[in-house]
DNA sequence: ACAGGCATGTAAATAGTTACATGATTCG
DNA sequence: CGAATCATGTAACTATTTACATGCCTGT
């Protein structure tokens, strides 16, 4: 068998404690992994087949009323290749930051204009931990603390660099004042 | 004409104030905005064609003995364009980090192997950092005081993050004590 | 002579998003 | 009844990486 996508571990990860169908896999992604690791339907879905022909989960119909529905289980195989997956040194990391990108070209613009950017910057990353916060809210006490682990981390990182662009944007100011006082 | 992509701005932003080739371009790209933004030649050379149709980069030949190069500037129109791009809100964040990925499902390890996951992200953090010494050090002072912020924050977010993956790793090696002894 | 770097480019593969189609159910 | 949500799926598109092909130049 070809090597399984990242997506397909996120799949397997989600259904190891609890079965989920596809749009349930899409939902909790959505509100935990999607800040550092997305996935959408078009990944989800054939992968979720690919992944029961390999064996390593199950589908069972489930239908809610005469709504047909499929959840999946891990099976033995499955948590076999999560954990063996899992011991393997992580590879990707990735970082695309429009930002950070028109912060590093910002001698094109005038000064104002480039303080702009770091505001802009500093509000999504507040908006981002607002929506973090809000998610921690919702959850309670789990008896698995990796989750709240990486969510914690989410917090911190997004306050970080939010107080990185408060202080970009004082020392921009500030060099400002010296070139004209200077 | 149609949207450029943001590998298009990347090229506007490094042609703008010398002329360079595809080549020098890739390698500038590969010491600095590669950490948050990278682009392949596969990205590169048909977006150098494109923009020069569209007027908003010259290309000329410029060999170097009998090895042929064509190297590119920016036009008026190019600048205006880079300008009206660098005044739009940034809209891209992403961070894939398959690391933060197996920390989330690191339940299903045994906790000693879970701490691996930290050490190794650390581990990786700490390489990226020192990457970005180095860089720091092979650059003089520029004019141009952007490209210095931005390395000096990719230096604070390495180290942030590496002391988070010490801090959740001594939670981790603590909460497994109190299970022991509580 | 040969390795390594300079230089340009393309083909193929992979990854991922977006938009759409379909249809059932629930709630106001 | 209509909107929202549950639920599954695919097609088309865009982005991006990888690998390869070509060939010149420089230094050992």
């Amino acid at each position: 068998m070809e090597q399984l996508s990242a997506t397909a571990y996120v799949i397997l990860g989600f259904v190891r404690n609890e079965p989920r169908s596809g749009y349930e896999i899409k939902a909790v992604v959505d509100n935990s992994t999607r800040f550092f690791w997305a996935a959408s339907y078009g990944q989800i879905y054939p992968e979720l087949k690919r992944l029961a022909e390999a064996g390593l989960i199950v589908g069972s119909d489930v239908p809610t009323g005469g709504r047909r529905r499929t959840v999946y289980e891990i099976t033995a195989d499955g948590e076999e290749e999560l954990r063996a997956w899992l011991r393997q040194e992580p590879e990707t990391f990735e970082m695309r930051d429009e930002g950070l990108l028109k912060l590093f070209f910002a001698d094109a613009l005038p000064r104002e204009e480039a303080v702009a950017i770091l505001r802009s910057m500093r509000d999504k990353r507040r908006a981002v931990n607002a929506q973090l916060q809000a998610l921690k809210q919702m959850k309670g006490e789990l008896d698995d603390p990796f989750p709240m682990i990486v969510l914690q981390g989410g917090l911190e990182f997004t306050e970080w660099f939010a107080d990185w662009c408060e202080r970009m944007e004082a020392r921009l100011l500030d060099s400002a004042l010296d070139e004209r006082s200077g």
